[in-house]
DNA sequence: AGGTAACTGAGACTCAGTCTCGACAACCGC
DNA sequence: GCGGTTGTCGAGACTGAGTCTCAGTTACCT
């Protein structure tokens, strides 16, 4: 059904991607996406740079926030914003348009490939007189596991 | 269909509001409600200070922040992120739960009431078995207006 | 190997948003 | 109508995410 893990994007897999799209591959930003690939689930900027610091990876502030620019450019991660208002990055395991179903309690995110959102849109298009040519759709709940560990 | 406009949030309307959530009517708030409605379409807290500080409306920075704030929880204004990742807010002009479509090229917005979506998210926690408490659903496209003066 | 353009680190900078605190004013009860 | 209480206000200090600059470095092409 879904991409879980498995196809994570692999350091020549990411080499590949960055090289076509005119980037080139450094050891600062194989680092970054070292760091983004062991997070699970949702982390924003601050969490990347403190384990950057931690895990003494040389990779400057600034260097984490051009990263992450490319990073989302290409598709290999995603900005969302979170319902509290902050914002964060998800790492898409998925190519292509696709949202996050993000878990509310431990930030795990699942990726969806599309839903049936082209009925929807064509529908609104009809109503509205618009033409629409991006959505943004972020889905937020419990995941399984912290379903049975927080029965609220 | 939709609520174009019409049923703006009258001041009374906003004081009843405001007094049923423990808020007291004050100038400030008034100050700040014209000037929201005097706005058509997505404007940001940069705007709405210029706008006050043009107008010499008596509504300091930070009042104007957190008259935002309040206004958000009762529903009157929405916080969204435009794709360009920029927070901003719109006028509701539909109670309870909604969607908002945005044009990309002179900010109009039009509140839509909720399309199918939670067909679309029971068969995603059939999926996933994740328990979708909430979801955020924002579309941009050009308004029938700007596709007439923009032929891309 | 050499040249060039892309990249990096360090730190200054910006600016949205928050916080503080003394003054003020809605609303309540009388 | 008249305090009193408590929520709200303004002004400005503060915070912190994100950007920018610039000199030095490095990946990649030939």
């Amino acid at each position: 059904m879904k991409a879980q893990a498995g196809d994570q994007l692999t350091p020549d897999d990411l080499a590949r991607t960055l090289d076509a799209a005119g980037y080139r591959m450094t050891d600062a930003r194989r680092a970054v996406v070292a760091l983004i690939a062991s997070r699970d689930g949702t982390f924003d900027t601050a969490d990347l740079v403190a384990d950057a610091r931690r895990r003494r990876v040389p990779a400057a502030r600034a260097t984490i926030f051009r990263t992450l620019e490319i990073l989302a450019a290409i598709g290999a991660v995603e900005r969302l914003d979170l319902p509290n208002g902050e914002h964060s990055y998800v790492r898409c395991d998925t190519r292509g348009h696709h949202h996050h179903l993000v878990c509310t309690d431990c930030q795990r995110s699942v990726d969806l490939e599309e839903l049936g959102m082209t009925t929807i849109t064509a529908d609104v298009e009809l109503r509205t007189g618009y033409v629409i040519d991006r959505h943004r759709l972020e889905l937020f709940g419990l995941c399984p596991n912290c379903q049975t560990r927080s029965p609220s």
